[in-house]
DNA sequence: GGGGCGGCTTGATGTGCATCAAGAGCCGCC
DNA sequence: GGCGGCTCTTGATGCACATCAAGCCGCCCC
């Protein structure tokens, strides 16, 4: 394509690495979108209980992955939304010199592929980063239905208008931000997602190898597990690998300064 | 607010200066976009003549700004979208130690509040780049159209979606990339945008101040100065002032590594 | 005209993080 | 068990860009 050309600069790739086990063959057991743990976080958030079944009918399937798996891939031709039911993800843009960005870290309840809408084409990648599982939405029929239910209506711009929000966010933290900063940040981030699903917020596993996290950030791998040390040594988080204990949540989010919108941090 | 903890880091205020010219008063004058000359990049885009007329009865009135002036801030309540007619804006948001990223500039035809929708509250600041005017599309009306009109809904959801892919290639661009390469591709940007909106695509006045391009890329104000100048005596682009003629538009597009996605630059 | 101010440029110096390099822990596999 | 390949850590060095500091230009206003 003759677009071997400019400076990357930094980095390291970070590419699907293509798993060697067999992918997990799509399952066809129906959704259930009134019991699943992440509904409110999801598209049948402020939707009545007939309204849920309607988009039940719709969301015909789920597919698992196993870590490592791409849930599509920029080119593909884009047909489907799919919903995070459990697992993980990280979604990538690749730039003309073949350089990667990763631009988010995804969890159960929220959507992926709704950058693929306009061109009917995904411009971006996403992979498993653990083994996960999906709700498959066909947009097709998703659009019509939303056409019919203003709730389901209501609800997709929300979810585009949060993602919108959500990335405004990071751009503050990319833009302006030293590297201490950015790390903690995500962090708190991570944990009050986490905390959102009924999670613990101040223990988890980074689903994510220390390169992902780099390249999120704009880092390096070195200095993130430098930071990383660095915070155990002033005893606000203890890590183990990919487990991390948030020993001071307090400290932590100061050093993110986002103690403000993350509630009652300061209580 | 007990807010005024962590280190800002870098930087320089860039909030609006609040001009001294009183505003201009809103003016009444009906919409028509069946003739707006951006109509192709706004919502009207995919709309039948009849669909357009609808679209027109809601989008009641027009507001012109002065540069400087604000057309909404962070915490108003969110009833209208806007669309731009004329001029050019940025978007900010406000990091809660008082830093403020620039996140966006948008031009004629772009639509500015999206990400207002969740939550109906401005997240973000949107300020006049130089004298301009925007359509007032209240929200609660469109979307109601919308509901009645699948190729609105479709528009709505496209521009969306355009958004998050714009998104993601600025975190593309912040992420990784050298400040020249980032200053590169600004100037590609811009360039292109204004090409698509029919103006010419080497020449054209930058509307906002060099803090500004500076705070939008990560960087200060003298290293984009210092680009410039740079970038000028490689022969690249001719700069005075905010005045800029882009000489060698394939070694520009090649420095901002972008150049396999701006149509027949290398033909 | 001249003083003040904000935006811009240019130079000198400093530093935060990348880069390079080596080694340690972990895991799957032969 | 032990080898090869990961991810992760830790240290030494260097550089790109920030920071600090003048000085310039255009513009408004007295």
């Amino acid at each position: 394509m003759g677009c071997d050309s400019p400076a990357p600069r930094r980095y390291n790739g970070v590419l699907p690495p293509s798993v060697d086990r067999p992918p997990m063959k799509d399952t066809l057991s129906a959704v259930n979108c009134g019991n699943c743990s992440v509904r409110r976080l999801c598209l049948p958030a402020g939707l009545s209980g007939e309204e849920i079944d309607r988009l039940e009918k719709i969301t015909g399937k789920r597919r698992m992955l196993r870590a490592g798996e791409a849930l599509y891939r920029a080119g593909d031709p884009f047909t489907n939304l799919f919903a995070i039911r459990s697992g993980s993800f990280k979604s990538t843009v690749i730039a003309a010199d073949g350089d990667t960005q990763v631009t988010h870290f995804a969890l159960p309840g929220e959507l992926l592929g709704l950058d693929a809408y306009s061109g009917r084409m995904h411009s971006s990648f996403a992979e498993a980063l653990e083994d996960s599982s999906v709700c498959v939405l066909p947009f097709a029929q998703l659009e019509g239905l939303a056409q019919e239910v203003p709730a389901l209506q209501h609800q997709i711009y929300n979810i585009f208008s949060e993602e919108l929000k959500k990335e405004n966010e990071t751009l503050l933290l990319l833009g302006k931000r030293s590297a201490e900063t950015r790390m903690a940040a995500l962090l708190m981030n991570i944990s009050s997602r986490y905390s959102r699903r009924g999670y613990s917020a101040t223990a988890f596993v980074l689903s994510m190898p220390r390169t992902d996290i780099a390249n999120y950030l704009g880092l390096t791998a070195e200095t993130v597990s430098r930071l990383l040390t660095k915070f155990q040594r002033e005893k606000m988080i203890a890590v183990r690998g990919r487990e991390v204990e948030i020993l001071d949540l307090i400290a932590l989010s100061e050093l993110a300064g986002t103690h403000c919108s993350y509630e009652d941090a300061g209580a």
